[in-house]
DNA sequence: CTGAAAGCGCTTACAG
DNA sequence: CTGAAAGCGCTTACAG
């Protein structure tokens, strides 16, 4: 068995009162006890359990963040993000990988709720009301990643997707293109989905440029429908040369169709991607793409989430600035 | 406040050991009894209090997860795995990333140990002495991932390095190349660098290649290190036809310099790749490689743990089979 | 079938 | 400066 405080109070001869509160870095001792106490922490090796602390302190230090969504290369940056800070301020993160199974999501909730975490972070997936009703009922503070909610004053942090569509699009045009075709990520998404839609009609009105229907098409964000995505666009908009897609995953599974086909990006077909994760530098031709910092998002997600846990403020929610980072996908027309 | 058992009890007219027995699934209790417990945990909302629970019951029901390592694509496949079979078997997972920093690591450590998890799996580092020492002072089950160790008996679940490579290399002559490179890891890392490098050797030894020392450039396994060991063994080596590398990334790092340079690959020149991420096959062309199952052998690492903490038994460490996955950067000379 | 009591490892008034 | 005691929310002998 592991030394309790009891035993360093035996040890030292003191109360666990006494032990505790050098423990604690609290004031009422001698240096003589002080000595005493840790010099017997020291021979039995002790370590405090946070767990009998947790209990009597109602904290445990520790943050649970939920991940419904299941792109790695996305949420491990996240998670770095958030990881790094929380540790830094000693907080520990469990981590929770719903999948965007409802059923599963509710489960965590409840298994973060008995773990007794001191805060949550939801990020990138819808807050659908039955999560909030639970995240309400848990009297704990909560901040949304890459999402964010009408329900009531829960505070997020992420990129202005339609902003960022609308720059990118925009950025599309200033190259000298006109026929800019879209991969939107999921139909009816009311954060990825249709803001960045939004955001691509805006451009082109801002511009003259009439929106042509069968210039968009709709999937999921993955590679693989940016690959099925792409041959469709080919097939019934085959005067387009240049694509915007709704992730950096549509965006290469775009880049290795057309390459496939025999066509040179940017040469003879231009591709811009939204995320920058990590992948849009290693694929041939680097791509170009709108970038949200996820590490940073992440960061300040938990600097936030903890702000809120120890003093109990209110924040405010933070629009994180988005760039556009020219690489070698978009071919300059003009 | 939560409503605590102690509620639970009062609105249910019995006392707190009665609530406990119906609340753990006892026996010892009439149907009416129980049914009375029930309604008044409905409408109070009750939920256990899992603090408490760890407190007694001496298991907090989670696990630590210590990623010394820093490559994305690789960490989150298998925290994957371990986080989708521990939450199945109703563990939680905290996860520690270190950056291969020895002071994090000790302080992440005593993280683990000051809140009490049931086991820890150390992954894809060297476990240090000192490491090891802690872990073994703190008597709980550990199994390492993707690495492994000689100070003890810890159970280790990895791909055989050696022969994953050696396999690799001989498949690459079998495609009738005979001047085959490789871009190895971190020299002298006792895991994946030396192990790999001997794969290698032996690999063309048995087929009666010479081993030419320039065709040997070392590296850590990242995109960046992949592109600048591409460009000095195209200058100290230019009659190379394969290279064989010790990480997808550095694969696709030399994937990219070849093709900047105006090669084609496989055309003009052959790559192959080590782990098989999930970006192996997104990019142009896909990426023939070698796999170790990431995922499975984050499940099955999560599985052998578990099984640790429930019954005490020690478990066999597990060599989990590679594959070649054979896709578009090797060309068939023969 | 049920409850009173002790105890898990701590912290925190309270009293001296 | 220091200690005895209560209590955090549970579980588990023990007794009836």
């Amino acid at each position: 068995m592991n030394p309790t405080i009891k035993d360093v109070a035996l040890k030292a001869n003191v109360s666990i009162a006494t032990v505790s509160r050098v423990l604690n870095n609290l004031t009422g001792y001698s240096d003589q006890t002080r000595l005493k106490v840790n010099r017997a922490i020291q021979e039995l090796g002790y370590q405090p359990n946070a767990i009998a602390r947790g209990l009597i302190n109602k904290r445990t230090q520790t943050i649970g963040v939920m991940f419904p969504d299941v792109s790695s290369a996305f949420s491990y940056d996240l998670l770095q993000g958030i990881d790094k800070f929380a540790h830094d301020h000693n907080y520990s993160v469990m981590v929770c990988n719903t999948d965007q199974n409802g059923i599963r999501t509710l489960k965590y909730l409840q298994l973060l709720r008995e773990k007794q975490v001191d805060g949550i972070i939801f990020s990138s997936g819808v807050l659908k009301k039955e999560y909030y009703d639970v995240l309400d009922s848990m009297n704990i503070p909560v901040v949304l990643v890459s999402t964010q909610t009408d329900f009531a004053n829960v505070p997020y942090v992420k990129v202005d997707d339609y902003q960022a569509v609308y720059d990118s699009v925009s950025y599309l045009i200033s190259k000298g293109h006109s026929k800019i075709a879209m991969i939107s990520g999921t139909e009816g998404d009311p954060i990825a989905g249709t803001p960045r839609v939004e955001g691509y009609l805006k451009a082109l009105e801002d511009h003259g440029l009439p929106f042509e229907s069968r210039y968009l098409v709709y999937g999921d964000f993955s590679f693989q429908d940016g690959c099925t995505g792409m041959e469709t666009l080919l097939e019934q908009a085959p005067e387009v040369t240049a694509v915007f897609a709704a992730s950096d995953e549509a965006a290469i599974g775009a880049l290795s169709t057309v390459t496939r086909l025999g066509m040179n990006v940017p040469g003879d077909f231009s591709i811009m991607g939204y995320d920058d994760i990590r992948m849009a530098q290693m694929v041939s031709p680097p791509l170009t793409t709108v970038r949200q910092p996820l590490f940073d998002i992440g960061r300040i997600a938990s600097e936030k989430l903890i702000t809120m846990i120890e003093t109990g403020e209110v924040v405010q929610s933070a629009i994180i600035a988005h760039s556009i980072v020219e690489r070698q996908t978009v071919r300059n027309l003009t």
